[in-house]
Order: C-alpha cells, then structure tokens, then sequence
DNA sequence: GAGCCTCGAGATCT
DNA sequence: CTCGAGGCTC
C-alpha cells in the first residue's frame, strides 16, 4: 500500500505516475482531507476506503478509543466496559479521553443499571489506573500499529511520556522491533495537538507517565524466549508473562527455533506439537517456577 | 560495497 | 508490522 497524500507530502498528482510505474496498478488519487467529525488532519492510503482521524477525541471514534484505553489490555479499568462508557459519551459526561479521571462517584451513580456499590468501585478502579506503567499508558492510546508488546519496548528505551514528545522518526527506528511504519504512525500521532492536550491532562490527573527503573538488566531469563500454550493450574496467562518479563525473559505467541522454552499447561494447542517437533524444551507450570526461582 | 528493492518468515496488531 | 537474506545497480 502506497501513501499518497498526508500533510506536508508532495503534491499526488506528482508522485502518482511514478508510484504506477512502479507498482504497475492504477491508483486512485486521495484528495487533501479533513475528518467530516472533527476537521482534523486525516490520513488515507492508497486503496483504503475509509478514513483515518489522528484525533484520539475525534467524535467519531471516542467510544472505541475510551473502550480500549480502559480495556484489560491496556489500563484495566475494571467495571468500565462498552456499556458504561456509551452512556458516559451519550450523557456528555466524558468528550475526551481524559474526562474519565474528572468523573464523580454522584455521576456515575446516575447511570442505569449501576448503584452506589458500583459506582464507588469504579471510582476506585479509575483512581487505581493512575498507577499502571507507562507502557499499558502508550498502549492505551491506541497508536496505529502501536500494541502492546511494541509499547513497552518503546517505554523501556524512553522512559517517560515526555520523551515521546520530542523524538524523532530516526530515533524511533533505531530502537530493535521498531520500523517506519510505527515511527511515522507515533510521529504523526503525537504531533495532532489535541492529542497532546489529553496527555497533558492525563499528567495533570496523576496518571503515571514515568518507566519504573529498569528490572533486573541480567535478568535469569535474559536472553531466553517463552512461548505459553495450555491452562497452568494456578498461574494465568498474563501472571506468568509477567514473571518472565521481570526477571529479563521474552514472551512471544508462537513457536519458532528461536523459541528456549514451551510452557503448557492443560489442554495444550498446536504449540505443544510444534514444540515436539521443534525438540523445544517443554516447562510444565512447576518447571517455570523452578527456572524462576532458580 | 553502499544503497535500494523484493520477498519470505516470524510476530504483532485498535 | 519488522527484519534479514539475496539480487541488482552504480
């Protein structure tokens, strides 16, 4: 997919002939735009139908945007899901990102099908997400192309919310896993100023914005690959990600023969086989535990 | 031999 | 998506 117009690009009607020539498929030219929601700045690839805002707060995707920022994945807020984020959007309550940190408990209260009992608690979920590393933060606004592995590893090489306002496309694509494509999608995120006044807010809220100091640098798993698959009696997915990552290791989702170790649990998937094949170390939960413990 | 392109493998993605 | 290998050009 070619790029053909963004803010600052050449003129289309100049490259468009030589992207022809060089692609040998007939492009449709994208016309300067502005998102019909918000005026701003959209950007449009060659082919794709529809648009795509910069804007986090753009009416058009606000629900969505507060759906994933508060999703497990991201700032686990938990008892903020579609339901109660619609009816905050619908209400005029929240307009952007940010406003969920402005809520009161009277306020939440007055939705339906949440009571005084639900609303102090999801006070305290809001007010417990403050504290989240900065990577579920990067995570949770929703960069294009920028997920959750890819936002902690920029987290790592960053360090602050702050150093993200500043840094360059190069400097982007020096960091290991990072290309042009997610350079130019962060840079052009982070240059829409409506963008940077919610992360702005955010700070002023007390959401944290600073890397906790770096784990362990020669972790016991430094270096190593891990690969889950399966239900571990008493450790969840994500509970074990989290105690490889801290003492260095690497989790991935699929096996390769740069995989160290398979660790299945009940009911393994295809992984498992893949492992055999592969004559990768197999861990069952105690055998991680033991490799942790060292 | 640096630079640019293409392509396949592996991993990730709002 | 990113990366690295292999092919091609200058």
């Amino acid at each position: 997919m070619v790029l053909l117009h963004k803010a600052g690009d050449i003129i289309p009607e100049i490259i468009k002939p030589l992207v022809e020539h060089r692609t040998g498929k007939e492009i449709e030219i994208c016309p300067p735009a502005t998102c019909p929601a918000c005026q701003s700045l959209v950007v449009r690839f060659a082919g794709e139908v529809a648009y795509r805002c910069e804007n986090i707060n753009c009416p058009a995707r606000l629900k969505e945007s507060l759906i994933f920022f508060a999703s497990r994945d991201a700032m686990d807020i938990d008892g903020m899901g579609p339901a109660v984020i619609d009816q905050l959007v619908e209400r005029g309550l929240v307009n952007k990102l940010d406003d969920i940190y402005s809520l009161t408990e009277e306020q939440l209260a007055s939705l339906e099908r949440m009571g005084a009992k639900s609303a102090a608690n999801l006070i305290t979920a809001i007010e417990n997400s403050k504290s989240r590393p900065l990577h579920r933060l990067v995570t949770a606004l929703g960069i294009r192309f920028i997920g959750g592995k890819s936002a902690r590893i920029l987290s790592e090489h960053i360090g602050s919310i702050d150093g993200f306002f500043k840094v360059t496309a190069d400097e982007l694509m020096g960091i290991p896993e990072i290309g042009p494509r997610m350079a130019e999608s962060l840079v052009a995120f982070f240059a829409e100023s409506r963008n940077m006044d919610t992360i702005q807010r955010l700070k002023q809220a007390g959401v944290n914005s600073i890397a906790e100091v770096r784990g362990p640098q020669n972790g016991r798993l430094s270096g190593k690959t891990f690969v889950l698959t399966g239900t571990l009696p008493e450790l969840s997915r994500d509970q074990a990600s989290e105690m490889i990552i801290a003492q260095g290791g690497r989790v991935s989702s699929s096996v390769s023969k740069k995989t160290d170790y398979v660790v299945a649990g009940a009911e393994p998937g295809s992984k498992y086989d893949k492992a055999i094949q592969l004559g990768i170390a197999l861990l069952d939960q105690d055998g991680l535990l033991e490799l942790l413990e060292g």
